[in-house]
RNA sequence: GUGGCUAUAGCUCAGUUGGUUAGAGCGCUGGUUUGUGGCACCAGAGGCCGUGGGUUCAAGUCCCAUUAGCCACCCCA
């Protein structure tokens, strides 16, 4: 709007996105703890060839998606965007294999040359798990329930659809691949511009074609089950019969495709009908060849990733700010003890706000506009007798209470008053 | 990257067929005298009408371009 813009596509977190997006991250961290996911965090940039050479050199990602610049020594760097390909890097270069299987969480800024709409940004924010190293098709089921899980905490699972699919080991898809390029080229008149271009590039893509005239193709195009060899076939079983003794509901599609070429086997998507055109919350699949196209040792690896914006704006469960208490000191002498007594009940974890400046109904309204649940009025009067008023914001209540029980017994009397029975923050010190 | 819609105060929006000093609500600041806030009342500040061109006696209003946002496609989280 203004000549100051921010830069296309990037946007400031103020503090109640913030606190959204916390909510979304901690959440995430903590749940994901539990099934042995630790935070790990990778740089934001790396060099171009970590994504170039892993995420395919067809994908719209690389190829037209990505920050890319040369620096002053020459050497090409990439926004990351996303945080696999880093994730494998790490793993490679720190020798991490000798600790396998490893599990870790992350989050942090990704980075597309996309066109902005809602809840896609140029700069935006993923958390997301890897477990590398495991080739057992119970590691998939481990990684989408603690999928499910986060989901789960943030309140919002209920609004979305597991979609599951099998991309099959590498033989299979080629195969594949192979027959829908045949049966597909034999159709070219037919095909939607897009979908010719699909052809080239990702011709499974073209399953999933929203064009009228694709549809038609689609239906007696080969179906990928019958190219499927054995292996593959008992894997995605082994991964549906342990979602199935988890309870955890999905839906087949076999049209779920992945953009980025490191996938096989497992492939999925939790979707959401409430987010317009862009329903896709979290995301994710089985990447066994990656490890080894990167370099290292032929290392197996699942995780997915999850949008924190999306996922925000799903959860409506956001916690509140933490209210303060304030201080209200009146005279010399009380300005000067209210900066030890602030100091002092801060040292116990409180969130204390100063009210200098003003007369007392000023400082009252300060206090009533930062949303504080106490105000501790300390007057040279109060102070000579060793004790401050106390003050209920919400009910108008108010005592004295002497100097030393208020910093060490603030917390019940403050907790009970500020909070009443619900919406008591668990730690304050958090 | 393609197509469509939009752009007026910090926020949400009015601004009639082009016509004087561009408005409202909320928010913000100050006040309604003494050490007690929320409510109410009064007053005030705050707008290169996204930006740049053009048409016209006259443009917030019409035309073109540009930028940004939104929506769909592509693709994706």
């Amino acid at each position: 709007m203004a000549v100051l813009q921010p830069v296309r596509g990037t946007y400031d977190l103020l503090p109640e996105a913030m606190r959204a997006h916390r909510h979304v991250v901690d959440t995430a961290a903590g749940v994901t703890l539990c099934y042995g996911f630790e935070e790990v965090a990778t740089p934001v940039f790396e060099f171009t060839e970590v994504f170039s050479r892993t995420l395919g050199d067809t994908s719209d990602v690389v190829t037209k998606e990505m920050y890319s610049f040369e620096t002053q020594g020459g050497d090409h760097i990439t926004l990351r965007p996303e945080n696999t390909a880093g994730v494998a890097r790490a793993f490679i270069t720190n020798g991490l294999a000798q600790h396998a299987p490893v599990k870790c969480f992350y989050a942090g800024p990704m980075f597309r040359y996309e066109k902005p709409q809602k809840g896609r940004q140029r700069q935006f924010h993923q958390i997301g798990v890897e477990l590398i190293g495991a080739a057992q098709p119970q590691a998939d089921v481990e990684v989408i329930a603690a999928g499910v899980a986060v989901l789960k905490s943030l309140g919002i699972y209920e609004e979305t659809t597991l979609e599951l699919n099998t991309l099959g080991d590498p033989a299979s898809r080629t195969a594949y691949r192979d027959a829908l390029v045949a049966y597909f080229s034999a159709h070219k008149d037919k095909l939607s511009e897009d979908s010719l271009m699909r052809l080239e590039k990702n011709p499974l893509r073209i399953l999933d074609s929203k064009d009228p005239s694709d549809r038609e193709l689609v239906k007696d195009a080969p179906v990928f089950g019958d190219f499927l060899n054995e292996e593959s076939k008992a894997f995605f079983k082994a991964v549906k019969d342990g979602l199935d003794s988890l309870g955890i509901a999905y839906e087949l599609n076999p049209r779920l495709v992945r953009g980025l070429d490191y996938y096989n086997h497992t492939c999925f998507e939790f979707t959401t009908q409430a987010l317009g055109a862009q329903g896709t919350v979290m995301a994710g699949g089985r990447y066994d060849g990656l490890i080894e196209q990167m370099g290292g040792q032929p290392t197996p690896g699942v995780g997915w990733a999850a949008g924190i914006e999306r996922l925000a704006m799903l959860a409506n469960d956001t916690p509140e700010a933490v209210r303060p208490m304030v201080i209200i000191p009146l005279g010399d002498a009380a300005e000067i003890r209210a900066l030890t007594l602030a100091e002092e009940i801060r040292a116990e974890g409180y969130r204390v706000e100063m009210a200098y400046g003003g007369n007392m109904k000023k400082r009252m309204k300060h206090a009533n506009k930062i949303d504080a649940g106490i105000a501790i009025i300390m007057g040279d009067d109060e102070l000579a007798k060793g004790v401050a008023m106390v003050k209920d914001l919400d009910s108008g209540e108010q005592e004295e209470v002497p100097l030393e029980q208020l910093v060490g017994g603030i917390t019940a009397w403050e907790l009970a008053e500020m909070y009443g029975e619900d919406g008591l923050p668990s730690d304050p010190q958090d």
